[in-house]
DNA sequence: CCAGCAAACTTGTAGCTACAACCATTCCGG
DNA sequence: CCGGAATGGTTGTAGCTACAAGTTTGCTGG
């Protein structure tokens, strides 16, 4: 364990045990919240959100993968599920015919605004109202941080700044 | 959206989108390195350094469960596969017979030293070494706080308080 | 001393994700 | 205008986790 390479310091170590400890016990929590309430995943909540916060409810497949930080097949599978159960429906895009589009459809727009209240609740109880409003602040610097530590290139530059700014319906990428 | 629950300010939307993304990227990257780098995940990787830090390197399942915020049915599996990789073996606990021992193998205890560098330099680059110093405090802090919030009864405790302090043999528990 | 409950697991199975392979379009250079 | 390479996606499958159920051992009150 104690090899040449840099190992972590007390401090350093202690931050790292709590952030795998968030790491490991935060997604499955807000998972059983979100599912016992809507029969949803956190995940699948944001594909959801996202698709109703964009114009005409509709994404690509692409991009819808990259404002929920997932991968392609990922996405696919989820979004099979969804069309399933109603709550979206897949369409050929008419610009790029290699491209499919993903839609919000009223069903899921209700199951949304059903689940909405619940989630927000549970997103303060365990992270927001938890923390005071100077570690709300400290809380996105440090993602910022990480973030850009994971992904040099900014490909998700979109996502990040998304929040940063006034909706702009003619923020469609290339 | 804009139901009469309190929905999130833009500055608490701004740290809740870059935590979720974190939870999101970091677990599947560091997967990523390590499993390329010695066929294990973080969860295994940690299982076995929870282990290796123990006397006798042993821990009881329950005892390991909590070190690594795992559910017991979880641990059992994953112990199952590393006891067929000859990395860990399980045996009866001697003072209570419905209890079962792990113990770290010399080949368990060869493939963490193999392990940790690579998986040190990881938790280095894409988080310790992309922080301040003063961020790897309020991060420990944030983690903490979200912690408590997770679970207020502090049955964790233990694993929270154990790098705080000298380590002491004599802190099993009841 | 024994009935019932709790503790400490193990096992079975359904569901989700990662990875790899595949297919259809589009773009681009010669 | 045509032969790759790149883009945008889907599908198949192995592996891991969550949940539920079952088993054995230990504890406690009457």
């Amino acid at each position: 364990m104690t090899a040449n390479t840099p190992w972590l310091d007390r401090r350093q170590l202690r931050a790292w045990i709590r952030l795998r400890a968030v790491l490991e016990l935060l997604p499955g929590t807000l998972d059983t919240q979100l599912r016992n309430d809507a029969h949803l995943t956190e995940f699948e909540y944001t594909a959801l959100a996202m698709l109703s916060e964009a114009p005409g409810r509709t994404l690509r497949m692409t991009g819808l993968a990259q404002r929920t930080n997932a991968t392609l097949p990922r996405l696919s599978h989820v979004v099979s599920r969804l069309e399933k159960r109603g709550l979206v429906e897949r369409f050929p895009c008419p610009e790029n015919r290699r491209a499919t589009n993903a839609r919000l459809t009223e069903e899921g727009w209700a199951k949304l605004l059903q689940a909405a209240p619940g989630h927000v609740a549970a997103v303060r109880r365990y992270v927001i109202d938890a923390l005071t409003d100077e570690q709300v602040d400290q809380l996105a610097a440090i993602g910022d941080a990480v973030l850009a530590a994971l992904d040099p290139s900014g490909q998700g530059a979109v996502l990040y700044t998304h929040y940063d700014e006034e909706p702009d319906p003619e923020q469609d990428s290339a």
